[in-house]
Order: C-alpha cells, then sequence, then structure tokens
DNA sequence: CGCGACGTTGACCTACCTCAATTGGCGTGG
DNA sequence: CCACGCCAATTGAGGTAGGTCAACGTCGCG
C-alpha cells in the first residue's frame, strides 16, 4: 500500500472532496532547482507535492549541503505552517514540480472542516519523522555500497510497496550528485558505487527510472528493515491518533 | 529558556498539576543500559524521562550502532503510544534514570483532562525531529571535530540556553565510546578529537560535566546555529498549533 | 551543430578506522 | 588502608574506504 492511498482512506468522501478541492484550486508548477522554502523563512503554506519530487535539504556556511528528505507525490511537505515560528531547513524541487501551495487562512478553515485531515497530517509527520531517523543511521553507520542500496530500496517501497517476490521498476528522479547529498557521499564515489551494484545486483538506473530485478537480494545487501515505513498501519491509524488529535467523525 | 520552561508555560496551573501528579504517580528507575523499549515493540506508555539521560538508538543486524537521539530530563521520549503500531526504534537508559511511564489508559484521561497537553507533546515531537535533522547534517556533512564540537553546543543548548557572552558548565552523561555512537565515529577518534577540542577550544569534559568556556568560539568552530532547536518560540506556540491540536482552552 | 547536464574514469591522497596494549580513576571487599 | 577489578580514557602503528582533482565521454535538446 503505498503512502497516497492510506491518505485517501483515512478521510471521509466529503472531506477528500474538500481536500482535492483545495489541492487543485492551489497548485502551481516550478521549474526544477527552484527553492520553494528557504531556511529561517517564516511558513506562510501548506505545501503538498502533486508531481515531482522535492528535497528538503540543509546547508553549511561553507556550502556543504544534506539532503534531509524527499517528498514524493501526494505528500505534504511539513506542517511548519502550524508549528514553528521559522523553518530551519530549505526546500526545493528536484525536478519540475507541481506543488500545492495552501495559504494560512484557507489552510486553518479547510483542517476545521476536515476533522479527520489533522489526523492524516500528523501521521505524516510522524512517518517523516521515521525515515529521517532511518537516514541517520544509514549515514552514521552503513557503508557507501549499503548506504545506496538502502535508499533504492527505500524509495522504490515508498512508490510501489515492498514486493512479495522478485523486483520491478519505480521513478527515481535523483541524478548522481544528489544521490551523493542524500547519502553523504560524494558523486564520484556515488558513481563507482552504482556501477557495483550494477555488477552485485543487477540493479539498472537509467532515464529517471529504477528497476530492481531482485528486491530481496538488495535489501539484504542494504540491511533494508521497511518496518520503519509504517505501510499497512492505515486501519489503525484512526484509533491511535485520535487522542491526540481532537474528534473523530467518519461519517 | 530551557525546553522545560517552555512546556510549563503552555500549561495552566491546573494542568500542570494534573500533570506533574500523574509523573509522579508513574516514576520509575532503571540502572544504566537497560532498554525502556526494543526496536518492533508495541508502545505501551508514555514515557517522560525526569532524571538522567536517556537515548534512542538503531542496529543494524551485524550489531552497528547509532544513537539517534537523546532525551533530556523533562522530555517526553515521543508519541509512538498515539501514533504508530510498533516502535522502529529502540530507547535505553545512558545512566540510571527516572523515567515516568503512563499507560495508555491514563495517558488518554490525561490529554482528555488537560486540552493543552497534546499541544505540549506535540510541540516536542515537532523539536525533536528538527534535532534528528540536524544530526543528520552532522553526521553526513561535518568533519570529525566539527560533529563533536556541534554534539557539544547543542547538549549546552538544550540545558542552558545559548549564553549570550562567555561560556558556562552543564552535565554531560555520555562516555567517548557513546559519543562515537552518536557522531558516527569510532571511539578512537573521538577521543583524539576531544583532546583536539581541549586544545583548540579549552573544552573540558571531566566526570560528566562539560565545560566550554568560549561558546562562541566552539560554535563557529562548529557551525553551529542555533536555530533548528526553535528555543524561544514558546509564547508563540499556542497561537499556531491550536489549530492543528484541536481547541485551547487558557483559563 | 553546439551546448549544458550528467555520467565515467584514473591517479593520488587523507581522514578516519582497526587492532591492540596501556593508563588512570574509582568503588568494593578484604 | 590496601588490593583488586572494572570501566573509561589514552596511545601507537598500520590500513583502507572514500575524498579530491582533473579530464573525458555521452546523451538530449534547442
Amino acid at each position: 500500500m503505498t503512502f497516497n492511498q492510506i491518505l485517501n482512506r483515512l478521510l471521509t468522501p466529503r472531506e477528500r472532496m474538500n481536500w482535492e478541492a483545495s489541492l487543485a484550486r492551489n497548485a502551481r508548477e516550478y521549474p526544477k532547482g527552484t527553492d520553494l522554502v528557504r531556511e529561517g523563512e517564516r511558513p506562510a503554506a501548506l505545501r503538498v507535492v502533486l508531481s515531482g519530487w522535492v528535497q528538503k535539504y540543509k546547508q553549511l556556511p561553507d556550502g556543504r549541503r544534506q539532503i534531509l528528505a524527499l517528498v514524493l507525490p501526494g505528500q505534504p511537505c511539513d506542517l511548519d505552517l502550524f508549528t514553528v515560528v521559522r523553518t530551519d531547513h530549505s526546500i526545493s524541487a528536484i525536478r519540475r514540480v507541481t506543488v500545492a501551495e495552501i495559504g494560512r487562512q484557507e489552510a486553518t478553515a479547510l483542517i476545521e472542516q476536515c476533522p479527520n485531515l489533522a489526523m492524516v497530517l500528523g501521521w505524516s509527520e510522524i512517518v517523516a519523522a521515521a525515515v529521517q531517523r532511518e537516514w541517520t543511521i544509514n549515514i552514521g553507520q552503513r557503508s557507501a555500497i549499503e548506504r545506496v542500496a538502502q535508499l533504492m530500496c527505500e524509495i522504490f517501497a515508498r512508490q510501489r510497496g515492498v514486493p512479495a517476490a522478485g523486483g520491478g521498476e519505480c521513478d527515481f528522479l535523483l541524478t548522481q550528485w544528489q544521490l551523493a547529498e542524500a547519502t553523504g557521499l560524494t558523486q564520484v564515489h556515488v558513481n563507482r558505487t552504482v556501477q557495483e551494484l550494477r555488477r552485485r545486483c543487477a540493479v539498472e538506473l537509467r532515464n529517471l527510472r529504477l528497476h530492481i530485478p531482485d528486491f530481496a537480494q538488495l535489501a539484504r545487501l542494504a540491511a533494508f528493515n521497511p518496518a520503519y515505513l509504517h505501510l499497512g498501519e492505515a486501519d489503525l491509524v484512526a484509533e491511535r491518533v485520535g487522542p491526540l488529535f481532537g474528534r473523530i467523525d467518519r461519517s
């Protein structure tokens, strides 16, 4: 089950309609490389990626850059609009993207009208935090080949779920340079690493597509454990998250 | 302003009383090294550290370990009780700790009775996520000496705030081995790094205390920017987080 | 056809790791 | 009070994963 399906399942039909309408009404396009949010700004909108990928990143004063997270289509970037005074990271378009940017007023009204929406947004933030933890151990403890393999597994699983057997294909919009920024490696070393993955796992990375013939093999190499993605927990979200986010009205 | 003060400020006196009473009633002690939560378990309690430090960590199958986060006194470990089906990381006591473990029933009732509590807990989770992001760039992009320096700055700032001038002392309960697991380095290399920090910034690390004579100097070396800790945003939390977590009743 | 973006390769280098032994402080039991 | 043992910090010698620099190849697109 993909993230998108999970989100949709938690809203009532009426809520889903409101939500989709709001997304459509506020959709904007940006060319690749555009900064949507810059570190230190006051959050001004609730952003949801509709198509294309978006990256969260941070930079050190001397320019070293770390990609912190990837936001895939259907996912909200963050809840900063409702939480912090100033954003602590930047967000930019990996490639041409469509993003819904819902202003404060509309977003607040939307949440008012859709009691389950806060829950869904909160859930997405919870999962994002879990992914962030996995990235921490990825960069901190795994070797180069494990890191790249693990990221490939994650990106595949987030789009297609974990395949029961065999493998498949999925979008992969990162250049090797971006792959390097995400894994804390060099572009040159990522290149050699990808080549080794080609040799050892027959992984193919071409034309913005990733092909994994044997997912289990790649997952073993990466010590990939999909538990942190919390896939398939959708049905239980409502009863757990309920107390925290106030009343639930499933009609 | 420390995290603890922020939390207290957001609750009404009555709420604070309920909260404190619940913490006191559920306090437990654990010797150092005890696992409070193991990866894969179903969350059973809302945990708040009362004294001592607690670490969140993850392990790879072969034993490599990454410390993901530190929970200092006054802070809740996580909201997993209200969010996920199974926890994706482990939690253990760094040293002898006192932790309040509030069961599901009581925790739910408590949130019911204290409308602002959900907001406070949510806020702590938001800040924890921001810290996690900073750790990601720390491990991914900073050199060994920068990493250790930045972690020292963070730990100092989380306890004492950012000093306007000069420096000071604070608790520092990590061994060099744990410092290594938190920064993705080796214990041996951390040792040499700490020695270099002693030489270059006169930082002293002894008897579980950290002494930083010149905070600004250390912060410069580490490229430490305290913005990600979101200190001093307390007064604004209520109006922002409100819409997300339902009604606010400040009486 | 030329340009820009991305991938690839080679040679060399170094920050950090590994292994292994030693030191120092401190609490405990005799 | 001393001796022992444990835990953490320290030191040394040698190794390697991954970084750096610089060039070249390739593909798609205007």
